[in-house]
Order: structure tokens, then C-alpha cells, then sequence
DNA sequence: CGTTGTGAAGGAGTTCACAGCA
DNA sequence: TGCTGTGAACTCCTTCACAACG
């Protein structure tokens, strides 16, 4: 305790709990012990107990985590108290699935817009928000004062967006795209790749298929 | 070297160096060093090499990779040079994105069917594949030789229809509900969330932010 | 008595730095 | 000379094990 830094690999679990003191809370129960939340997210009591350490001391001994206590400490770790606005640049297909998806709003992520360079988009409505020109990004983003951008457009443009959302004061990413973005130390981006999680995949499906697999 | 396995690590970054590989033969380059992976992937050289030498030898000195031969070898490291057959279950806004998206085919990675259990889909087409009835899967599962399911349907329903897959004999799941999913040893699981991803991006967006942001 | 919080040990991944080779 | 391949040092993360406490 005392130490303000969150490891990486921390703060990386810390949606996965939250996700489970929500549901919790919706089930009507009260606390849940590092082991409780261990088995819902698939790890172990130690490591919880390890990363809620680090937020503070908010467990009581023999009895377990306050689950409202705990959602409220890790929301505002995460600062999800505040509401942000996101815009979604690309409406393609999976733009499109983006901008119909409600976890953004359930989580305090505002769309703001939806963008695209296509003119037989633009004008188009999409998941309730109105397809606007991509050109009017930085407008955009000033008047709504936008911090997160997701970007679902192909990856030979991916940059190029990126450049211009950052350049209009957007400082966070969400890159579908399959390439590595590159962007200033103040900017955060995290890009998400299907494929790459298929041949992830496709790597361990074959190893546990291959010639030692049910070895005993 | 002589070491047969490979680091969760770097397993993750091969499908990059792959996407890196690939655009580089495109654009009719032959060979690559290390610092130019490095820098296209947005890690260190020193990194790159120890990944590849996780795979044998095949760099030159005082050269570097050869594209052609690496881009071989880390597709068979990953076990894509043998097709697989892919299911999607739940064709909602995402299942539907996923259902268009060009990058399995172009990945070795066929759409077999599509599933949902709503009789209101069914039957319908998306992205040019016909949407099946989920109770058709263990059937679809056995005779297409499916080893991968994609999972999009809400969070509800993820266990079970994991439970199914699986017991029809799926090996892989690319899991995009927002819960974790408890599976047999032998079955390969990773989980995507959007929520996930935006919460862990709040988190630095906030650090940069914060006050201590600008320090020198 | 049950569960937390945490030092200490152990293991995994990263970076350094340079010998070895084309 | 330039770039790879790799032992060694280092940093980060995980797991253990148990004292502290309600």
C-alpha cells in the first residue's frame, strides 16, 4: 500500500472484476470474497487480492469485498465517472456494429458522431446517429470536446485518420484496424484485431491437437 | 535455440510480424531486418530477434529476414497453412459485421455457417452465408469438421453456447461477450470486449490527463 | 474461524550488450 | 561493416505462505 502506480497488467483485469461486481450487484449480493470474484473471472484469489491492493484497502477480513463500495472505487479508478464523448470513424460493417452496440452508453461513453469519407454514406442514419462527413472531424471533436476516437476504416487509411483525429485533440484510440498505429507519447491507443486473435487461436488449437497432446 | 516451446508473448506479436511480412511483399520487398519490424510493429529490435529465434534460425547477418521465407514459416508456426472451418453464433450487429468481414477467408479461416436461435433470422443471409438454426450445430460441427467458433451473442447465453460448441467438438472459441467463459483444458479460449477495451484506454487517457501529466 | 493484505520467492518477459558471422 | 543470435542482467508479474485482523 502507499504506492500510487497501477501495474499494466493490473489495470487490465480491472474491467473483468467490475463486470462481475455489476452483475453481482444485480443479483442482490452484498460482498464477494477474492475468491468469488477469482472463480467468476477466472483466476486466482491471490492475484485479485494482489490488484485490489492496489486501489486501497477495501476488503473486510472474514467477511469479503463490499460490492457497492468495491464498483464505486473501481469506476472512478478507471475514471468512469466522468462521461466521455467518442466519435466512431468508418461506417462499414463493423463501424456499423459499433455504433448499434449499447455498451458504450451503459459504460458513460457518449457517441458523438459517426464518421465517414463516403459520400453515399454520409446522411445516412446508423444505429440512431446521423452519418456526417469526415471532413468535419475536428469541428467535431472541439465542439463536443471528444477524448476517445474509434477507428474502424481499412488499414491503408488507418493512419491518416489517426493523424487527423490526434492533430483535432482526441487522446485516446480504439484501432480495429490491422495495423500498428503510430501517435504521440500524450495519445493512448490500443488496437484490436480479429484476425489476430484467430491465428492466436489457431496456434494453440494446433498445439493441443498436435503429436503430445494427450500424452500421459 | 533447440527450444521447441514458444512464450505466450511472443506468440501474441507473430500475427503482426505476418501482417508486417505480407504488406512488405506487396510493396516488393525482399528482405527486412529486424529494426524494420521493429519499427513497423511499433516494438524493439532486440525483441523482434529473440521472438524469431524462438522459430529457428533464418535470418541473415549483415542483411536480415528474408520476407518470403519468414512470412512461410511464421503461417506454419501458427498452423495456417491448413484451412479451418469456422462458425459464428449470434447474428446480431456484430455477428453480422463478422459475417462480412473478408479477413477469415483471406486467412485461411472458412465460415462454415452461421447460427441463431431466433426463428426471425433464420433463414435470412448475411454477408452471402444463410443463417442456420443454433440447434443444427452439433450437426454443422461434425460433418464441416468445424474446430473454431466465434461467439457474439449476449452474455446471458455465451456459457451455454460455449457448452454446446464445445461438446460438439469445437476446439477454439474467439469469445465476444462481456463475461468469462469456463472451458475443458483442452479448448483454447480468448475473450474480445469492447467495454473492456474502452475502460482500460479511460484509465491512461485519465493518467495523461491527471495532474502530474506534463511534468518534466 | 475465515478472509484479507503482503513480504518473499519464483517465473516470465524485456532489454542490454556484444560475440559471431555474412 | 552491418545485422543477427544470445547469454546475462534487469524489470515486471504471479504465486506462495502466513501474520494480522474482523
Amino acid at each position: 500500500m502507499g504506492d500510487r502506480r497501477i501495474p499494466e497488467a493490473t489495470v487490465a483485469r480491472l474491467p473483468v472484476y467490475l463486470q462481475v461486481l455489476v452483475e453481482a450487484a444485480e443479483a442482490g449480493t452484498l460482498t464477494l470474497s477474492s475468491d468469488d470474484l477469482a472463480r467468476a473471472s477466472g483466476l486466482n484469489s491471490a492475484k485479485v487480492r494482489k490488484d485490489l491492493s492496489f486501489l486501497g484497502t477495501y476488503g473486510t477480513r472474514g467477511v469479503g469485498y463490499d460490492v457497492a463500495e468495491l464498483t464505486t472505487e473501481i469506476s472512478e479508478v478507471l475514471g468512469l465517472s466522468v462521461d466521455r464523448a467518442v466519435i466512431i470513424i468508418g461506417v462499414g460493417n463493423l463501424g456499423s456494429a459499433l455504433a448499434s452496440y449499447d455498451g458504450f452508453d451503459r459504460r458513460g461513453f457518449k457517441v458523438a458522431a459517426l464518421l465517414d469519407a463516403d459520400p453515399a454514406r454520409i446522411g445516412t442514419c446508423v444505429g440512431g446517429h446521423e452519418v456526417r462527413d469526415a471532413a468535419e472531424l475536428p469541428a467535431i471533436v472541439r465542439e463536443q470536446d471528444v477524448t476517445f476516437a474509434v477507428i474502424a476504416v481499412p488499414a491503408g487509411r488507418a493512419q491518416e485518420v489517426a493523424d487527423v483525429a490526434v492533430a483535432a485533440g482526441v487522446s485516446a484510440l480504439l484501432n480495429f484496424a490491422p495495423t500498428h498505429l503510430t501517435v504521440p507519447d500524450h495519445v493512448t491507443c490500443r488496437t484490436v484485431d480479429l484476425s489476430t486473435e484467430l491465428q492466436i487461436l489457431s496456434f494453440y488449437e494446433q498445439i493441443a491437437d498436435g503429436p503430445s497432446a494427450a500424452a500421459g
